[in-house]
RNA sequence: UGCCCGAUGGUGUAACUGGCAACACGCUUGAUUUUGAUUCAAGAAAGUCUAGGUUCGAGCCCUAGUCGGGCAACCA
């Protein structure tokens, strides 16, 4: 059971239904249309309905909803599983509601003998037409009032594929002029003469949405069809079949999906994202996907506790970008070992080290992990550092590298700056400073007191690297508010690639592993990634305290 | 001129179902730190959309408003 306290609304219900003896185990379904990549979205939806049957000890379907073959794939269908399974759960039972075509079409025979379903030869604009509006009544038609014998006979010389697409439709016969525009007769099955990616070329009508989902839910035995608010209205019409079909009685039940500042979260916009070459493919590090966010380094943990502690409710959200990079950081700061990479470097000499001479430093592959050991790191006298941890005339407070001062080499010794070399455009190209070799790490004992500690690389050892700096894709904080073109929103920097020095112990690195750059950030080996080329991806950056300290001055 | 949802610090979620609003992120300040990271400590921040009502007592119940969102695809 889930914590005493605290429970959401959903859980609440199923606590009820559990004690009550309502049922004895439930059953829950993610229910994703195989169109599309999943995105953190879905991932709220997963860890809801997979985390109840869980917590709950019952089960969890993975069902396609696969009742349109124009916009289906199996490459969804598999990217889906995959996405799923990565994050961590496991389903009872992969369904799809294309398992069950030939008993939905017994369902609709059963409602045509019945006098609720009718076949109707308008076009859709004029059954938009008929429909009326949220404020008008809708209004009945000619073929409403067809004998059962000719829906019956209809219908079936539809599945036969004898007319074109579009011809007809078959639709419930419920309330022209019900208050809910969803009960004025929902069309329930349209004629499409297309390939489906399971059934093939078996079917050419396909049930929709409405006729579809509820009846599945109903043969699964699902207890707890938990779906998003926009399908509220919906819900009065999974009744009605239910009820008229005299079916499994699954409840359904929503929750608000998830917005979060900065991001799009529809799948339709985000194929037009792919689409139009705005990113480089679904699994771009800087889309909100699934796939995307596992390429950027992000740990299936992480996007847990993401969804843990945003909570399930009602009312209309939008989630702080930062709280998922502080979900991330934190999981990060536990495993992720730490290397250092120098990004934009400046090369530093140190004169009284031996220029032939080299020596091999440990440091610690996690502080925050006993377990993980720790690596040697080469030094000679020819480093790089970063270019922003040397400044000439450094603002009060700055505590990194200025002429005269000194800092720590990370897990090596202190230096000294004595002097700053320029190149003919007046660029700082060069340090040179002194070092002081009682101060080496571990051994220290120089008496030097430096506040400032900054990471480097070895010159002579260091090796290239491709890092890829990933910024928000869009600009604007509340996408959902706009009212233009939502491309015009797009960060035009949101990828920078820099090409940076890392340490020699990075070649062994595989794709997917994970790391903390000391002071820069977490990245990840991205998949593009050779012995000869390395590629990182950024997942995100450090907190960054003096990044801050220095906009308020 | 309809129907359906919703409303609690900046953000998100809680509040033993009527007992003087809690947790997290963020923010501020300080300590520790060979990552300006992490960690630790302290603090600011809502009187629960409004107005009535029921009650000894209301964020929770009732009434009427206000504001926000959704509903007119042969999409899901």
């Amino acid at each position: 059971m889930a914590n005493e306290k605290g429970l959401n609304f959903i859980e609440e219900i199923v606590e009820k239904d559990l004690k009550s003896g309502k049922y004895q185990q439930i059953i829950t379904r993610f229910p994703p249309e195989p169109n599309g990549y999943l995105h953190l979205g879905h991932a709220k939806s997963i860890c809801l309905n997979f985390g109840l049957a869980k917590d709950y000890n019952g089960k969890t379907n993975l069902r396609f909803d696969d009742t349109n073959p124009i916009t289906e794939e199996t490459e969804y269908v598999d990217s889906i599983k995959s996405d799923v399974r990565w994050l961590g759960f496991e389903w009872a039972n992969e369904l799809y509601a294309s398992d069950y075509f030939d008993q939905l079409y017994d369902f609709a025979v059963d409602l045509i003998n019945k006098g609720l379903a009718y076949v109707d030869d308008s076009t859709s604009e004029e059954i938009a037409l008929q429909k009326g509006t949220p404020t008008k009544h809708g209004t009945d038609n000619k073929y409403r009032n067809r004998s059962v014998e000719e829906n019956l006979k209809l219908f079936e010389e539809m599945k036969e594929g004898k007319y074109k697409d579009g011809a007809k439709v078959l639709r419930a016969k419920i309330d022209m002029k019900h208050a809910n525009m969803l009960m004025r007769d929902p069309v329930l099955y349209r004629i499409k003469h297309a390939h489906h990616h399971r059934t093939a070329d078996k079917w050419c009508i396909y049930p929709l949405y409405d006729f579809a989902h509820g009846q599945s839910d109903a043969i699964e035995g699902v207890t707890h069809s938990i779906c998003t608010l926009e399908f509220v209205p919906h819900r009065e019409l999974y009744d009605w079949f239910i009820e008229k079909l005299e079916i499994f009685p699954s409840k359904q039940y929503e929750f608000a999906r998830l917005n979060m500042t900065y991001t799009m979260m529809s799948k339709r916009k985000l194929l037009l994202l792919v689409n139009e070459k705005h990113v480089n493919g679904w699994d771009d590090p800087r889309m909100p996907t699934i796939s995307a966010m596992r390429r950027r380094g992000f740990t299936p943990e992480s996007i847990r506790d993401f969804c843990e502690r945003i909570g399930v409710a009602k009312r209309d959200n939008l989630i702080d970008f930062g709280l998922l990079e502080f979900c991330v950081r934190d999981h990060l700061n536990k495993i992720a070992l730490r290397r250092m990479m120098v990004l934009d470097p400046i090369k530093v000499v140190i004169t009284n080290y031996e220029s032939g001479k080299e020596e091999f430093l440990p440091s610690e592959n996690n502080p925050e992990d006993d377990t993980a050991g720790s690596r040697n790191l080469p030094f000679c006298n020819e480093l790089y550092i970063e270019r922003d941890d040397f400044m000439e005339n450094p603002p009060k407070k700055y505590f990194r590298l200025f002429p005269g001062g000194m800092v720590r080499l990370k897990s090596a010794y202190i230096i000294q700056c004595d002097e700053v070399i320029r190149n003919a455009s007046g660029e700082v190209e060069e340090l040179r400073c002194t070092y002081f070799p009682e101060s080496k790490s571990g051994s220290d004992n120089s008496g030097l007191k430096v506040k400032g500690v900054i990471h480097w690389v070895s010159a002579k050892h260091a090796v290239p690297a491709e890092v890829r700096l990933y910024d928000r894709l869009f600009n604007t904080e509340d996408l959902g508010a706009i009212e233009d073109d939502f491309t015009n929103h797009l960060n035009p920097e949101s990828l920078k690639v820099q090409h940076a020095y890392a340490e020699p112990e990075l070649v062994n690195a595989k794709a997917e592993d994970r790391f903390q750059f000391m002071r820069i950030g977490y990245f990840c080996m991205d998949l593009d990634s050779t012995k000869d080329k390395l590629v990182f991806n950024r997942t995100t950056t450090l907190r960054d305290m003096w990044s801050k300290e220095q906009k308020k001055a």
